[in-house]
DNA sequence: CAACCGTGGGG
DNA sequence: TCCCCAAGGTT
């Protein structure tokens, strides 16, 4: 099969089938395209409509994105985890209003320039915004590829992603790129799913050699799995009233810029802190603990309540602390774990 | 350059 | 329940 079927088969497919109504395809600016494509790196479309609406609601363009504090961004990034997406997304309106007018730059070399943007982001950018001629490289094109053309190995070889590379800027089309960049996505996303793929209603399937050979599973070859570590983390929540004391992660390398309750590996360091800072440990209440699962390693969660009778001044560095009002919530970056807490909290479950 | 960086969901 | 995966990039 030439090439030039390839691409048409593609494009044919997407003319009928392919996704023309997501929230982001409305108004294919380069500002709606970016955020988009930062958002939806690793993250399901389902995941990442409610958190993009959101965003742009608030965020309508570059100005007021410049004009807000990371505190604002990492808000509304809460919950959607990758928060080093919404700090470049904030640096990136920074250096945008900076070095280009406030305008999202539309040339190759200065949109890959910009951080959180890699060689896949900035094709995509380009060609589904722009309809520049850039391919790309996410994991839809990836599978669909490495069926289609066979290849055996795994996506973390360096070997195989660049012939995958060399692969999709071959059959990528110079004129409509950006419908079939949108269209080998849409069918990574909706038929060449990595289990049980639908080959059936495949526009590709007549030549793919995983299809062919009736062993997608081998396409492509799994990684070796991982022992993830286990660590354990004892979060204290200091309540006066309705607030609880809070601190923003600086040093830490998770979560880093969000705010959390002062959290410690082990239930002894967590007593002596709270013995420094001259808090009664001994009416402390251990709440349930629970489990959260990183992509690299477990945390199990120990919250402690400990209620205060009065108020008291805590000092952290760079006034980086605050009492977070549950009547009235700051407008400040929370982690999934946290947000649970202070719901369960809301709920009045401790 | 292998490890790091979050979270939700499907099978 | 457990395991793997999902529109990657950075260090």
């Amino acid at each position: 099969m030439t090439i030039y079927n390839f691409s048409q088969l593609v494009i044919n497919w997407y003319h009928i089938n392919g996704r023309k109504d997501l929230p982001w395809q409305k108004n294919k600016t380069l500002y709606i395209i970016w955020i988009s494509e930062i958002m939806l790196q690793q993250t399901t479309v389902k995941t990442v409509i409610p958190y993009f609406k959101k965003f742009i609601l608030n965020f309508p363009n570059i100005e007021s994105l410049n004009n807000s504090s990371l505190d604002e961004v990492l808000y509304l990034w809460s919950g959607l985890g990758y928060y080093n997406r919404a700090r470049n997304i904030y640096k990136s309106a920074k250096i945008i209003t900076a070095k280009y007018y406030g305008i999202f730059p539309s040339n190759f070399s200065d949109v890959i320039k910009l951080p959180g943007i890699g060689k896949s982001t900035a094709g995509a950018i380009l060609s589904l915004s722009l309809n520049f001629f850039f391919p790309i490289l996410d994991g839809n094109v990836k599978r669909v590829l490495i069926r289609y053309y066979g290849i055996i190995g795994s996506l973390k070889d360096r070997i195989i992603e660049k012939k995958l590379w060399h692969i999709t800027e071959i059959v990528t089309p110079i004129h409509n790129t950006g419908k079939f960049n949108q269209a080998m996505m849409d069918i990574g996303a909706l038929i060449c799913l990595a289990k049980k793929p639908k080959c059936e209603i495949c526009p590709l399937s007549k030549r793919c050699i995983a299809k062919i050979k009736q062993k997608w599973e081998n396409y492509p070859l799994k990684n070796t799995k991982k022992i993830y570590p286990i660590k354990t983390s004892w979060f204290t929540l200091i309540q006066f009233n309705n607030t609880l004391w809070m601190e923003k992660n600086i040093e830490k390398k998770i979560w880093k810029n969000l705010f959390c309750f002062p959290s410690f590996d082990t239930e002894e360091k967590a007593l002596n802190w709270l013995k420094e800072k001259k808090i009664n440990t001994n009416t402390y209440k251990k709440i349930k603990p629970f489990i959260h699962k990183f992509s690299h390693f477990i945390l199990y969660i120990y919250p402690i309540l400990i209620p205060l009778s009065s108020c008291l001044k805590f000092c952290k560095k760079n006034n980086t602390g605050l009492w977070y009002d549950l009547k009235k919530p700051q407008h400040i970056g929370l982690s999934k774990p946290v947000q649970k807490i202070l719901e369960n909290f809301k709920k009045n479950i401790f």
